[in-house]
DNA sequence: GTTCTTTGCGACAGGATTGTGACACCGACG
DNA sequence: CGTCGGTGTCACAATCCTGTCGCAAAGAAC
């Protein structure tokens, strides 16, 4: 049995998704405020959270933060607008999704499958994205069946990359978490292992579909 | 159904894993101290222990020891940090698996259900690989009807290997699990230990089929 | 369009990692 | 006491990887 923690200041909304999420078969745990949402998360060790963005007091990136401080629970955002810096900022404050207001319960349904699939295969060791997947536990790559050899540097990269899709790494990021070692000078280091890394994985290197350039930034794994 | 001991000292972690876990459709046994999950554990025989590493009195190491003094049962770890040398004691006093806290229900569920359903697979006492046979209650090894004769050394490495298939050990991680003791320079030991078994169960040891090496990693049993 | 910055990419030499043989040590056993 | 199988250590070569340089290409700024 999955458990939902809801938090959501409008009563209405509240109670109606709560229903209707209960009737698709979630255990239900609502909060109306941001503080009382944190601490029925510590008691309660929901299996996702669904969060509304304005909240009285803290709100919504807020609470999204703190979570993120002691947990990896997957968090869905609600957002009212159909602002697309909502949706920036509240991935950048590390919600895995996000749906817009008024929202169907079938919809909130199908992204918390995908949600929850998504951190379970996690779980497993294995990350799939399109047609690439990486196993965590035998470190195998493999491209639409065909398996992918990889060089210590490579996999190193592909995997702190690939474990927060969406992240921009700064080359000094990766640089820590792949190299190790305090590198000054050379970022064009990171460049040329990404270089090496999208020759294996990427159809068209000038067009990749897994690690993109963020100009000006780094480099980030996945979609948009 | 499947019974679950619960061993951890901190009342809100333990109550709200003991509902979240029941959500799941285990059974819940839960106790706050070690001695408590030490005599909990003769009363009830559960199928699983999941044991908190900070406990009171004897802590989670001991405890696991002296679960596994006179008992099979797998035993879950938790653990406060991503503290490698905690997770390298725990494996070392016997535990099955670990999981880092704070922890989310669905992942502890499934890393409930990997261990036992390793248990399981160990119960039948055989491991077949294409043509090499390990049974691992009579420990003897047999690669296409014919017995290979293995030392000591040879049988705990393969053992180890082979009870993990596709996950990819560590030299440092082979040391501490076959080797036991915490030996400090020379995981050039380990490349010897490996050579030495191919040699014996290998057909032509420079493409191995059964242990592989992962470069800049470790090794491997089993087809990628 | 021009210019400047940033990134992609090939090449290469030095270096890290691993496979393998040789050898010494050690305990078991006769 | 001598032998022998098993094991830990060392040395060395082969292989594969990686860091760096240089230049081309692409993108951003103006």
């Amino acid at each position: 049995m999955t458990s939902v923690l809801l938090i959501e200041d409008d009563p209405l909304v509240r109670r109606s998704l709560e229903l209707a999420l209960g009737r698709y078969g979630y255990t239900m745990i609502t909060a109306a405020t941001g503080e009382n949402g944190l601490s029925r998360f510590t008691e309660e060790a929901p299996d996702i959270v669904v969060l509304d963005l304005m909240l009285p007091g803290i709100d919504g990136f807020e609470v999204c933060r703190r979570l993120r401080l002691d947990s990896q629970a997957p968090i869905i955002m609600l957002t009212a607008r159909t602002d697309d810096l909502d949706v920036v900022g509240g991935l950048e404050a590390g919600a895995d999704d996000y749906v817009v207001k008024p929202v169907q319960p079938a919809v909130l349904d199908a992204r918390i499958r995908a949600v929850l699939r998504r951190a379970v295969s996690d779980l497993d060791g294995v990350r799939s994205h399109g047609s690439l997947r990486i196993d965590t536990e035998s470190l195998t790559v493999t491209l639409g069946g065909a398996p992918v050899p990889m060089t210590p540097t490579e996999l190193r990269l592909l995997l702190t990359l690939s474990r927060s899709p969406g992240r921009v790494f700064s080359r000094q990021q990766l640089l820590e978490e792949v190299w190790g070692h305090g590198y000054l000078g050379d970022s064009r280091l990171v460049d040329n292992g990404i270089m090496r890394l999208r020759a294996k994985i990427e159809d068209d290197p000038a067009h990749p579909e897994y690690v993109q350039t963020v100009r000006g930034f780094g480099y980030r794994f996945g979609p948009v």
